[in-house]
DNA sequence: GCCACCCCAAAGAGGCTTAT
DNA sequence: ATAAGCCTCTTTGGGGTGGC
């Protein structure tokens, strides 16, 4: 069959069959024409977010003082006792007004409770903090990034993505009140982070929570567990690789998909048991954070860290401006806001600091009032809405350049969907993605594109996640397949959309797309292109390459890829493939492999 | 030995400036 | 007018250094 779709061309959504889709798994939406509009449409102006509406439902707020204001005071006549009226006063203030949200910090709170005891044992330094937070990685041996661990993910720790601005604000006071009263007190203030060292970063079970993906628990395999009975059971390690829970999330998905309406308790008990076990097994290939928590003191490190401090500090006071006045920057603006030295030499400094306030905060940059620049891109058979009042975009009958992902979070969290595709492909580059649009392939095949231009944006990622994105309003078992170009940097992007990335912190955790499977450039599709086409590999590459080997250690199809690069000592893009037929050659390549699922 | 910090190089497309 | 070069913007990973 899969042939003789190919081979009907032009093939819309509307010629295939309810049940020849069902066969393949598929999620059958509507026609297109069933739509309230085939045009791209212009969206309506965006609802008011749920905390501009709650903003302005609620009574003016008591003037606060601008944080630098405070900080400015400490020099000045702001005695001990002013500081511990301010610290009351804003302690209560949050527990009246933002009862609810304090009450959902949960393992957040119990953190910061330690914490505070740390910085009363005053100048604990990192080693004794390391000991004060919960020892859920004790003894745990990271071998390799891709490598599970026995984790409790009750330890596992995530940004509060759930805040109004209303409450960042009181955290970001009750932080400078505590600080000021630490002052006052003659100690200096600490900023307790997560840590996103190797020892606090974990590949667990993602539990399926979040988005609508209801397959997400249903279907883990109940003998696979260390002592499976499984084929691979006898020469299998100890623990199963990250690569093994991501096949059976996979497989679990479709059977999943069937059986799920039929399910009743005896489902639910079996679906709490296969909970357990991957709680109590590890991984399905998505990075988390443990509750490790970082100090940064201005003492520490011989003062190496007081930029760092001073920093946060700015960036605090940056972001309470902008949430008190309702605004938002992007974190370019930012860098130029504060641009020059000490403490702003580059733009990487903004950036490690915006990093530090998530951490310290606990809250994704987008709460904070801080936005990307937009870069990613979708096209093909998607539709999207922003927000219930908005016009729908068919993605599908846009131009080449397809439709601009917002690079706020907030924004791509508000967009509804309607899918009516059987597979997703992500594309690493713009070029490849508009001539993959021109040549209309989503009219070929029933096929999503989307592209970040290069290494991936949070907001690509979070418009593709199973939480709130693509992944979770596409059926569980649509294949997600990346296309990228046949180098160690290619790679890299790809385990980034995979597996997310531990150095972003609690956000660069969060977005994963633990099924994306790799399609193209593989070695095996390179037969025919001249030597000219391909570039010998750098140092860097192979400094690259190490390092993708021990983040994908068990995952032996993209292992395979890496080693065919090295032994080669090649590399080359996505356009080499030009050579061979033309842009019909890349095509064709791309129709094929996927409808012979020739991806690993 | 582990960790954090800092610097560097790189990915990608688009925009701007300068040279031919 | 066109091409080349540089900068923008966001994110990535590697490696060196020094503190704990």
């Amino acid at each position: 069959m899969a042939y003789r779709l190919a081979a009907k061309r032009p093939q819309l959504m509307e010629d295939f069959d309810e049940p020849e889709l069902a066969q393949l798994g598929a999620t059958y939406a509507p026609p297109l024409a069933a739509w309230p509009s085939r045009r791209a449409t212009v969206p309506a102006p965006p609802a008011p977010a749920p905390w501009q509406q709650r903003r302005q439902q609620q009574p003016p707020r008591r003037p606060v003082p601008d944080v630098m204001e405070i900080l400015g005071g400490l020099g000045d006549g702001l005695t001990a006792s002013d500081c511990e009226d301010e610290a009351v006063h804003h302690g209560s203030e949050a527990d009246d007004e933002e009862g609810a949200a304090s009450g959902e910090l949960g393992e957040g709170e119990d953190d910061e409770e330690a914490g505070r005891k740390g910085s009363q044992r005053s100048g604990s330094g990192a080693g004794s903090d390391r000991e004060a937070g919960s020892g859920a990685c004790s003894g745990s041996e990271e071998e390799d990034g891709g490598a599970l661990e026995d984790v409790d993910l009750d330890e596992m720790v995530e940004a509060d993505f759930g805040l109004d601005r209303s409450s960042v604000l009181a955290r970001i006071e009750g932080f400078i009140s505590d600080a000021v009263a630490a002052v006052a007190h003659g100690q200096l203030p600490e900023l307790q982070l997560v840590s996103t060292a190797a020892g606090n970063t974990h590949m667990v079970a993602d539990g399926g929570g979040g988005g609508g993906d209801g397959g997400g628990d249903a279907g883990f395999d109940e003998d696979l567990g260390p002592a499976g009975s499984d084929s691979r059971g006898a020469a299998a390690p100890a623990q199963p690789s990250a690569v093994d829970y991501m096949r059976l999330e996979d497989e679990g998905d479709e059977d999943g998909g069937g059986g799920s309406g039929e399910e009743g308790a005896d489902g639910r008990q079996q679906r709490e048991r296969r909970r357990r076990r991957r709680r109590a097994h590890g991984a399905s290939g998505r990075l988390r954070l443990g509750s490790l928590t970082q100090v940064k003191s201005i003492t520490h490190g011989q003062g190496r860290q007081a930029h760092g401090v001073a920093r946060v500090f700015q960036i605090l006071a940056v972001v309470h401006e902008l949430l008190r006045s309702g605004r938002q920057a992007t974190q370019r603006d930012i860098y130029y806001k504060l641009l020059g030295p000490p403490l702003f030499p580059s733009a990487t400094a903004v950036s490690g600091a915006i990093q530090d306030v998530v951490a310290l905060l606990r809250v994704p940059r987008s709460a904070l009032g801080i936005a990307c620049s937009p870069r990613g891109a979708v096209a093909g058979r998607v539709a999207l809405r922003d927000g219930p009042g908005g016009a729908w975009v068919d993605c599908g009958a846009l131009g080449m350049a397809g439709h601009a992902i917002p690079g706020e979070l907030a924004a791509v969290e508000r967009l509804s969907f309607r899918v009516s595709a059987r597979y997703i492909l992500v594309v690493e580059k713009d070029c490849i993605f508009q001539r993959l649009t021109e040549d209309r392939l989503h009219e070929r095949l029933p096929i999503v594109l989307v592209t970040a231009k290069g290494q991936p944006d949070l907001a690509t990622r979070a418009f593709l996640s199973r939480r709130e994105g693509l992944m979770a309003a596409a059926a569980p078992s649509l294949p997600i397949l990346g296309l990228v170009d046949w180098n160690p940097s290619g790679a890299c992007i790809l385990a980034t959309y995979k597996f997310g990335n531990a150095r972003m912190g609690l956000e660069g955790t969060r977005y994963a797309v633990p099924r994306l499977q790799w399609l193209g450039v593989r070695g095996g599709m390179l037969d025919g292109v001249p030597r000219s086409a391909f570039h010998a590999l750098t140092g860097r590459d192979t400094a690259l390459l190490g390092g993708l080997r021990r983040r994908l250690a068990g995952h032996t199809g993209w292992l395979a890829e890496l080693d065919d690069m090295e032994e080669r000592g090649l590399k080359c893009d996505i356009e080499a493939l030009y050579t061979v037929g033309g842009f019909e050659g890349l095509h064709r390549q791309l129709v094929r492999r996927i409808l012979q699922q020739q991806y690993v």
